[in-house]
DNA sequence: AATTATTTTGTTTATAAAACAAATAAAAAA
DNA sequence: TTTTTTATTTGTTTTATAAACAAAATAATT
């Protein structure tokens, strides 16, 4: 537990000030006096050391009411850029976002090695040379977080990528040998459901994401904060068994909810129905854009599996929201319609459930957003960036 | 969010302190500015105030080392008393904790209604015949928690209990019209779960209760806090389906864990091997005792399934404990190594599974610590009471 | 058009509350 | 008497607040 001094009071009325500015993008001294119920004295201080500290700047604006013209403060876009990388089987993705979050570069490069070294080694080159584009800035390249597609301990050290078939490789820690600094090592799904609660939700406080790919990733929040578990592990929903003695299952178990719910397990479905093998994401859509009579039986007896587990999920967590994140029922406009046909429980409780907005950003999106909290101290923050859309 | 000032920071070094005097049981001053950091002045002050508060006390003792004798600082346990109220089917407990959170007092009640208007009467009644009775204290009866045995919304109105088939029933309201004040109404796992917290599992931050009898009751404790939901319905794991298109359930879905993993489930399974039907925990635990085959058979196959459940909950939250309520797993021995044996998979992490040590009590000292906490406004709480036990 | 009044923003000054640091007093064993 | 430990006192620093003040803009009046 922490204790309380004249330090600490100053450090969270300053997080509580820097807060209110990101959500009001632009405000005077005098407004966020009235905003946070603080003295304008104690605003005025505070400000001025941020506006000294280069995170926040002055802007003067038209103003056409009566009195004098406030100076309006907001977030120093410029000080400090935040890089978030997703660590994919085949490619990674780079993006870039300054302080008030928008993306600044987004960049993606084919892979075609598996093998640890190289991995780390073509990261480190790539945050070394953007730690160099943007060395300009008064805190350079602040903090970098990177995404990966499987189970991380709580001190950050990768416990299992199943495509990859890594164990216990302490990624952060080679990469801080490699002369990289600020770095944090996060689950995918964790860092997308924190970009949906940053970027969208904002007063979600009990949010769940599902990633449904080759496998099934969660990112849980609740209490408005990320739920990670004793060990990290929190979120393995994919092995939550729906049909026991099912399926077998590389975990060990049998009737996984990974097996019948996952991209594979619809592929299978639809391959079974199908005169023709389909493989990619793309035929799905093409079939469903001419109402292919196979593939829409396919993908209802797919969303009937996964409407098991979500029901499962909000039984268990009684979430507000729940954001899907899935290419395929993200291009079937009736996959919500269908998975609500399922949850007819009635003790099932929940506020929405949605289609992400945010695809394959989510999870660097999320990164650089944590980068900012992380930077700034800040218990929690809400952005507006505009241009992290899944189109973009 | 709250903003800072001198009186937040007094706030929360007073509730650290408190903290500190609660965990160490005695304790100078000169030692509790080593425990928390704060300066030996600013402990001095602080402790003048809880002493003028009636909150704590001081005690000379004995003291064989050099330099000056210490006075010992204790929590004052008779300043404050705190009931908490177990409002179960058929009967209804009541419990009384002092400050230190150390049981003086526990009726039991058996009911012959189930109307709402005459035991909530009931209730009420008790409730003021409990005031004048700990009228002479300090803060007299500071805080009564009634635990109830089914859903209760973010608001404190009890959303469904299935026993009673009450529904959208403003208990707390409904007493404080009759007069009663300091009330909450909260689940009887939440507040199972926060008493092995508060008076066992101190530490551990991600635990879970169940409670296994007529239905599935569940608290879950995620960073340390109760977990409640959005609507406050979370835990509602008896829900969870595990067997598609299994056994109909009353909340109209089928397959429900709660079908399975009951007590009820165990009593139809056992009564389907053996030769004469049982019908109580006591049947059962006869049985056990002369280790009859088909008990032992009907107990594993509960637990198989009991065991599917608890493996879903596993890979959902990653739990630290997970403490099982249950008289029937209770009395058999056995229970832990089968429900252990079932929990193979690779991706599964916790640490350890136990069964509950309080019992049936769980509810009412968990009911009197929340009180406790809520009375002193304290973040968290640790007990040392050892009067609290299954046999007490 | 010039002047005065009003309103709003932001700063200055004095005060109060809290923690802290250092010195001092108290008490007990060596 | 000396040493050691505990607890209090005195004075300082930091921070927020309240109230007065200064600055800057519009509105109203002459």
């Amino acid at each position: 537990m922490l204790t309380g001094d004249g330090a600490y009071i100053k450090k969270i009325n300053r997080q509580y000030i820097l807060k209110v500015i990101y959500e009001e993008v632009k405000i005077s001294r005098a407004n966020l006096a009235k905003v946070t119920g603080l003295n304008k004295a104690t605003v005025s201080v505070q400000v001025n050391d941020l506006i000294n500290d280069e995170l926040i700047c002055e802007t003067r604006e038209e103003h056409n009411v009566v009195g004098r013209r406030p100076i309006l403060l907001s977030i120093n876009e410029s000080a400090a850029f935040f890089l978030g990388i997703d660590l994919d089987y085949d490619y990674i993705l780079f993006n870039i976002t300054n302080l008030k979050g928008d993306t600044v570069k987004y960049e993606k490069i084919e892979l075609n090695t598996d093998i640890y070294e190289e991995i780390a080694d073509l990261v480190a080159n790539r945050i070394k040379h953007y730690e160099q584009e943007y060395s300009w800035a008064k805190f350079g390249l602040a903090q970098t977080y990177i995404a990966v597609h499987g189970t991380v301990s709580t001190d950050e050290v990768i416990h299992f990528i199943p495509t990859y078939q890594w164990r216990d490789k302490d990624l952060k820690d080679d990469l801080i040998q490699k002369g990289i600094n600020y770095l944090h090592v996060e689950n995918n799904a964790n860092l997308a459901a924190y970009a949906e609660r940053v970027f969208h939700y904002h007063t979600s406080d009990n949010l769940i994401l599902l990633n449904l790919s080759s496998g099934i990733g969660s990112g849980i929040i609740i209490n408005g904060e990320l739920h990670r578990g004793f060990h990290g592990h929190a979120g393995e929903m994919g092995h939550m068994i729906i049909y026991p003695k099912g399926r077998p299952c590389r975990c060990g178990n049998e009737g996984c909810w990974e097996r019948y719910a996952s991209e594979p397990a619809f592929f299978d479905y639809a391959n079974r129905l199908l005169d023709h093998r389909i493989y990619t994401e793309q035929d799905v859509t093409k079939l469903i854009e001419v109402n292919n009579d196979e593939i829409i039986t396919a993908l209802n007896k797919w969303i009937a599996d996964i409407s098991i587990g979500i029901n499962n999920i909000i039984n268990l967590y009684n979430p507000e929201m729940i954001v899907l994140n899935s290419p395929i029922l993200g291009s079937y406009k009736n996959s919500l319609n269908e998975i609500n046909k399922h949850l007819t429980s009635s003790v099932s409780h929940y506020r929405d459930i949605v289609i992400s907005g945010l695809g394959a950003k989510s999870a660097v999106v999320g990164a650089c957003a944590m980068g900012i909290q992380n930077f700034l101290e800040l218990p929690d923050l809400s952005l507006n960036a505009t241009n992290n859309s899944v189109s973009a």
